[in-house]
DNA sequence: ACCCGATCGATGACATGTCAACGAAACGGC
DNA sequence: GCCGTTTCGTTGACATGTCATCGATCGGGT
């Protein structure tokens, strides 16, 4: 590689901003949400993707693909949760080697009633300070790097060599 | 509190999105950078926030906060660092209480080596990828952000009390 | 039916981050 | 100068995340 191209003030800004707003960001909601519910942003997502299946049930698999987690890590904090009685573990009917991830009632209540306050830090924190072609433009920018990332494969797999 | 306002739509493609491209993107730097120089995220930024300064040192505590961690963090990782030969630890001239963080020429050839890599992947997996509208956008909108989060006590504290 | 490689989820060792507590030193009112 | 308060950085206990590995199972090719 040649003489590396650094980035101008322009991008600079908006790299440095980035990485700030995300720092100052995680800090806010996570302060907010162990206050206010008792719960981690990680229980939080856990809790928010099952909640937003019908069934309230997931194989683990599918679920640590949705939150992009490790299958591990995965494992290791649905123990946790279940001993907080959050979700419980079932086996799987058409897999044997499987485990279906499943919220309680008491996890149901818990992001039924850390929701309303979360989202209200969301847009308190992000969203209400946005203008609509702010809000338009976030929505474009992301989803194009999210596809730009997303067609390598969605874990840490050494790729197929080139 | 009354009914919650949810996010629309629009917004909720543009918070999706965020927390997307958001763990996308540091898996991607992550990888890259310990790939090719052996470094963590949290290794690169304190290097090159250290060799940001024109001595290539900083009070433990000045440093901290520029990186919004708390001093314990840092702390456990300098030793780390420190191990590793890239930083030593000085005593303070004018506050017997405080150390000075320093960079060894170790960790000057580590974040020179580094740095071309990185910028060029942080273009590759996002700066390339917008248009210039966008990047003046993304700068704008988190800045507005961190000064809005910004004016809070810089680490959990507790607050003043209502 | 049988293999062989791939996938599933769990586990333990280890790296990293958080939190509360501490001792030492600095600051400020008196 | 002295005392109480605050700040500085470190430390140890613990929570969380990563990585390599494992046993069990699945599935395709033959």
């Amino acid at each position: 590689m040649g003489a590396p191209r650094w980035l101008d003030e322009r991008e600079d800004r908006a790299w440095r901003g980035y990485r700030r707003m995300r720092r100052l960001l995680d800090l806010e909601l996570a302060r907010q949400l162990t206050q206010d519910a008792g719960l981690s942003e990680a229980d939080y997502d856990v809790l928010s993707d099952l909640s937003e299946t019908p069934q309230g049930r997931l194989r683990l698999r599918e679920l640590a693909d949705r939150m992009l987690w490790s299958r591990s890590r995965l494992s290791h904090h649905l123990t946790r949760m279940q001993q907080r009685g959050l979700v419980t573990r079932e086996e799987c009917a058409d897999d044997a080697r499987g485990s279906v991830v499943v919220l309680t009632p008491a996890g149901r209540q818990a992001i039924g009633s850390a929701a309303p306050g979360h989202v209200a830090a969301v847009r308190r924190h992000l969203i209400d300070l946005l203008t609509p072609a702010e809000i338009e433009a976030l929505g474009a920018l992301t989803h194009r790097v999210v596809d730009h990332l997303g067609g390598r494969a969605p874990h840490p797999r050494h790729d197929p060599e080139a």
